[in-house]
DNA sequence: GTCTATAGAGCGATAGAC
DNA sequence: GTCTATCGCTCTATAGAC
């Protein structure tokens, strides 16, 4: 369990040893490494961590099974560098959207800061061709964890960039106290992660009708919802 | 290790065997079945229910092994079991307030029928005194789970009376489309889904401050965001 | 009803040949 | 770096004594 996580982190033979992509850039031939975790993504994501065994993955992926062991140290360790790797693009690109924000204008407006922070969340695995949206639904499953180690992993890829957020939502509404401003981003968390989750409860209350997996649909339902709750006239403090 | 941990504890012998509990109403002799429900319960919430093994329950429980397979026929029959024990006085009492609801006012008021729907989800397992607060997590992780089994014991307990909620806000709220009133119920669904979980995200956030586990605060919150995100004006359609 | 014992498979991790 | 083989353990489910 607690031996070492990184046994040898950056694979790849030495810099330029293959390079003929030709005319299928689709599939450049994933490395064994490759393709353990765009596997694992998707496995952990529909099965969740103690859903799925090594075995199950190395078997999908066509690698030996000790393969995991040597690239990755443990189970644990594939979790965190799966993390390492979709995590921080997602921060990144949330911080550099509020900043384009914060450009644009002195007081930015709500609706393009909760943009800023949920677009990245629920796009940005999209794109690769595989494996991709099947981080947005691990993080959603992750989020529900109350395992002490996925908490920190969590912890550590999003508290920094949630943080800013929270202060810049109160920045543009400072008729709100911090409480107030804290618990609303609260239920922004909710609505994120539920709709990142896609459990498929609103498709069986609709009918279908409702499908939180059209990203973009579902941003443009959000924001507005969002932003007239934040707006709304701050709640009279609870004495405990 | 692996020895047994409880050779014999709870005997039970004959039914009137020891019928003294005096002062302590607070615990009245749980039966092995009562038991292993209680104990369950509060695994599959902290461990979800592949992360839990059957050995794990009976050793807390001090019940033997084959016990489950015994009341419940198997791991996925005490899932049931307990979902079809609780879950049902969650969607009876919400009915039972949407009810009261309606025949107070002709139109009711919004909050009190989002009131309506999430105090008894929040509020209604945390009345026994072991084991109750553990249903409310449970549901939550179920509820990101994309398991074909946990989805239609879900649908079962709460599709009913979910619909009943959204045909109720659809009436108070003539001005939107149906699919606006979808989608937002969706984002309550969220809201409701991520306090239930108590994942510590927000405590971590906010050095401590805000605790979803305080449930009077949370709905005294929720409530007023939701209802604010609900009369928001209705979202221009988008075009597939 | 409660127990022991075990079947039969899967688990994560590792040693060591190549 | 990749493989086979295996250790020691846990898993769910069941057969059958009492």
């Amino acid at each position: 369990m607690g031996k070492a996580a990184a046994l040898k982190v950056a694979g790849g033979k030495s810099a330029s040893a293959k390079r003929r992509p030709r005319a299928t850039p689709a599939r450049p031939a994933l490395s064994v490494r490759e393709r353990i975790l765009e596997v694992a993504e998707r496995m952990f994501a529909e099965h969740g961590m103690s859903g799925v065994g090594l075995r199950a993955i190395t078997t999908e992926a066509n690698v030996n099974l000790a393969s995991i062991a040597y690239h990755f140290g443990s189970k644990d360790g594939l979790l965190e560098e799966l993390f390492a790797q979709r995590a921080a693009p997602i921060a990144q690109e949330r911080l550099r959207l509020l900043a384009e924000c914060k450009a644009a204008s002195a007081k930015p407006k709500l609706e393009d800061i909760l943009d800023a922070f949920l677009r990245p969340a629920l796009t940005l695995g999209v794109q690769p061709q595989f494996g991709g949206p099947a981080f947005v639904k691990l993080r959603a499953r992750l989020a529900t964890e109350p395992a002490a180690t996925t908490r920190k992993i969590l912890s550590k890829a999003f508290d920094h960039s949630s943080r800013k957020f929270i202060d810049a939502i109160a920045e543009v509404l400072p008729q709100l106290q911090r409480a107030d401003v804290e618990w609303r981003f609260y239920f922004v968390l909710g609505a994120m992660f539920y709709t990142m989750a896609d459990s498929g409860r609103i498709q069986a209350l609709t009918n279908g009708r409702i499908d939180p997996g059209d990203v973009k649909r579902a941003l443009h339902h959000m924001i507005p919802f969002l932003v007239a709750g934040f707006r709304s006239p701050p709640v009279a403090s609870l004495h405990p």
